[in-house]
This record gives structure tokens, C-alpha cells and sequence, in this order.
DNA sequence: GGAATCAGTTCCCTCAAATGAACTATTGGG
DNA sequence: CCCAATAGTTCATTTGAGGGAACTGATTCC
């Protein structure tokens, strides 16, 4: 993903590196502080996307591509058993407006259900 | 994707129908008025996502969804050869704020290379 | 001694999404 | 007669993402 460079365009840069399912909704969780890694699994059950959960694998991959983006932090604690804290960084803290552009723009214009209303033109 | 009613979180939702990544880039082309079949396709040629252009099969997918959704209109004229004009509804055109917040953040916190500022903390 | 805790990794498998290329119907124009 | 143009569809294939399950190492609690 950053074997070469980012498309020019933002918006396309932007998808290129927050793309899937999980992306926004990992960014998400840390904006109320730090979490650890299971504590992250945990929260990410039961949004429904008619997933049950989230995969370790996948998560971990994504949260290495957010530190290595410099979104995220990785802090180790070499305690038994070992714990691991990830926090925003101010970039990824930044995140938070386009979050809500998101969660504004499905409260008014995609309903849960399949009866989409028709606008008038 | 309709088959079962969408998950209750919002930013959820969100993500389940506007996935992948080419959703937003097509919703962003009707922006500046109705958009033909083809013209869409050359309009997203060479956004550099690693890949060359959007497929048809691809783009024909997601006007589809986009049409059932309602943020887009699909008006064909019986003419030979065939015209199809898509058009974004009111709630297409509200997704113009969730393309803003995008790419500010992008142009702010993604530069192109891997050169990735390393934030004080 | 055995179980539990945590942060992952590893293996294998499946499935959806995207791709490339070819093809359709229709008619006007050279 | 043959080609071009439009809006897709169809076919066959690949790729990557994600899923399930099991496993690691170190240490403390029971």
C-alpha cells in the first residue's frame, strides 16, 4: 500500500488508505482514549455489518498500517501478561470530522430499513 | 446488501453501502451535473489507486445500488445510440460534505510519499 | 500442577469484489 | 457493406480480505 506513492488525488488517497469495513470503525474506538488490544475486539462486536466481530489478523494488520501511517500510537508495556495501549495521534484524531460527516449524513439520508423514501425533483 | 436491514450505527451503515474503493469517487462525479455511462467511466480514469480505470461491470454495480438507495437517478432517452443520464438525488447531494471532510484531511494529514511526519506528543 | 490472562501470529479455507476481454442491439453515416 | 457509437452484459479468472480455530510465552493466581 505505500510500496509507491499515494494517488495524487485526496479523496483517492484518502480510500486507498482508510478503504474496508473496519477501517473508520477501528479509528473510531480510541478516540475516548487509549485502548488495548482486546479491549479494542471487545468494542468492535455486534455492529452488525452482518459481521459477528472483528478478526484479530484483521485487526492487527490495520492497526500496524495506522501507526506506520502515523495515525495511531503503539505504546508496549513489558508487564505479565503484557499490555499494549494504542492512542490517537493529532492527525488521527482528526479523523473526528469526517466520522461525523459519515454518522450525520446516514441519520438523515439512509434509513435502517429497505423503504427508501422517494425524493421529489 | 438490501437483503437484511442495515445495522443500527450509523457510521456503519454508512460503510456497508458506501464501501470499496470507488463508491465515493463515482458519487463525487455527478456533482457538477447529470453524467452519462461512459463519461463517468472516462472521468475516472487515472486517479491512480494502482489501478488503470473502472470496470463497467463495476460501475454499472454500484449505479445500480446507488439508484435503489435513492441517491442517484438513472434517466435513459430512447435514442439511438442509447443516452443514460445519471443524476444525484437531494440525499447524493448532501454526501458532497463527507467528500469535503475526506479530502481535507487527506490534503492535511496524507502526504503522497511514505515520508510520514512523525507528531510531537 | 493447572488455569487464566494478553497480544498477537500462523494455518487453511471461503467468498465477494474486481478485472480483462469479448460481446449484444440499434441505427446513422461513409 | 461495414464501421462507429452507447450502455451496458456475460464469461472466466484472479486477488485480497476476512473468518475460524489453534497456538505461543511469561507469569500470577488458585
Amino acid at each position: 500500500m505505500l510500496d509507491h506513492p499515494l494517488p495524487e488525488c485526496p479523496i483517492a488517497r484518502f480510500l486507498t488508505v482508510l478503504d474496508g469495513p473496519w477501517a473508520m470503525l477501528i479509528v473510531r474506538e480510541p478516540l475516548t482514549g487509549p485502548k488495548r488490544f482486546t479491549e479494542l475486539r471487545a468494542r468492535l462486536h455486534g455492529l452488525g455489518l452482518g459481521l459477528p466481530g472483528i478478526n484479530p489478523k484483521t485487526l492487527s494488520s490495520r492497526l500496524r498500517r495506522f501507526v506506520l501511517l502515523g495515525l495511531v500510537t503503539r505504546r508496549a508495556y513489558p508487564e505479565v501478561p503484557p499490555r499494549v495501549e494504542y492512542e490517537l495521534t493529532p492527525a488521527g484524531t482528526r479523523l473526528e470530522v469526517v466520522l461525523a460527516a459519515m454518522g450525520a449524513w446516514a441519520e438523515q439520508d439512509l434509513p435502517r430499513t429497505g423503504a427508501f423514501p422517494i425524493e421529489d425533483r
